[in-house]
DNA sequence: TAAAGCATGTAAGAGGTTACATGATTGG
DNA sequence: CCAATCATGTAACCTCTTACATGCTTTA
């Protein structure tokens, strides 16, 4: 996971540690520690896909290798697992850019049918839970309707998304 | 957290650790692993919070002790820390109804304010991410704006329920 | 009577965090 | 020159998952 965020980033450009830690940040869902990070940038390199490269003063800025390039690419087509997290997708969506473009819909939509085989249990789940009286706590109630509420906003967000993307494939 | 969690359960009735598994996986935040589980619940046990009463045939129902009952409701109205997860506030959500009616809004508000907060640095870094011509990629912008739409819409959401808080309160 | 689902448990390990230790560089 | 921030790193630990092992109970 971090990893695959890490990669991602140093496909861009070289960058060091603390740089990681900051670019991260700002992608706005993940305040890495250093405590993982910096062991992370030593298993890439120990794997050869990152090296180092001379940096400025104390700093060592990574760059990634052919073999970390591939490595990059598995982890972007691969059919993310059932446990796939939500991070996973996101990491996935910042470097969607970095993936042919013909492959870029099917990552979107594989994300959509999730949300949506969630969205039907999830309902299921309520449907239950609102005509058992055991279970009519109105916290609980209100929990799972905006839980479904954001999944139906996440799908709508994706399909334009998927839109944009046809659009701009036919435009070429 | 899965303490937490744990105990809010069987603060209602006294459960057996499969029941709890599948209580947890309808609220629907969380499908916690019995690898999880289970150590928690003897942990617990240990630490004198949930105590075995003889369920039926293999199962082992725990009930809650007045001890248990202290530390859920120390867990209930302390005061979150700054790694609050996500998690933390869907559980404390989940268990308002155990906390007294005049502490209720304090968690709410505590929540939005912490939305809030996120909500402000999020757009600055969108902003300065949006004139920054190297960090000009649409996905990530599309990720940013979706991120801050979501959490815009937590915080309405969270208005309406203290809103419901504050009728329900006077009606009383 | 076999399969499906109920039920409990352990061991190994993935993947992080916090706290600590250290020191260089920059700005007021 | 002092504080803040940049910068790298380690050790201990926490929380949870996966995979495995075991065996009971219900139902077709």
């Amino acid at each position: 996971m971090l990893d695959f965020a890490i990669l991602g980033l140093v496909m861009e450009r070289a960058r060091h540690g603390y740089e990681l830690k900051r670019a991260l940040g700002e992608l706005g869902f993940w305040k890495v520690s250093f405590g993982s990070l910096y062991p992370a940038l030593r298993r890439l390199e120990k794997r050869g896909a990152i090296e180092a490269t001379g940096g400025t003063g104390r700093r060592k800025a990574y760059r990634i290798t052919d073999s970390g390039r591939d490595i990059f690419a598995t982890l972007m087509s691969t059919d993310p697992d059932a446990s796939e997290t939500e991070r996973a997708f996101q990491i996935r969506l910042a470097f969607l850019g970095h993936l042919p473009t013909d492959r870029r819909v099917q990552v979107l939509e594989g994300r959509r049918a999730k949300l949506s085989t969630h969205l039907r249990s999830a309902r299921e789940i309520f449907i239950d839970a609102r005509s058992n009286t055991e279970n009519q706590d109105r916290y609980r109630l209100a929990l799972m309707e905006h839980a479904m509420a954001t999944t139906e906003s996440d799908i709508a967000w994706i399909d334009g998304l998927v839109a944009t993307e046809r659009r701009v494939a036919s435009a070429n």
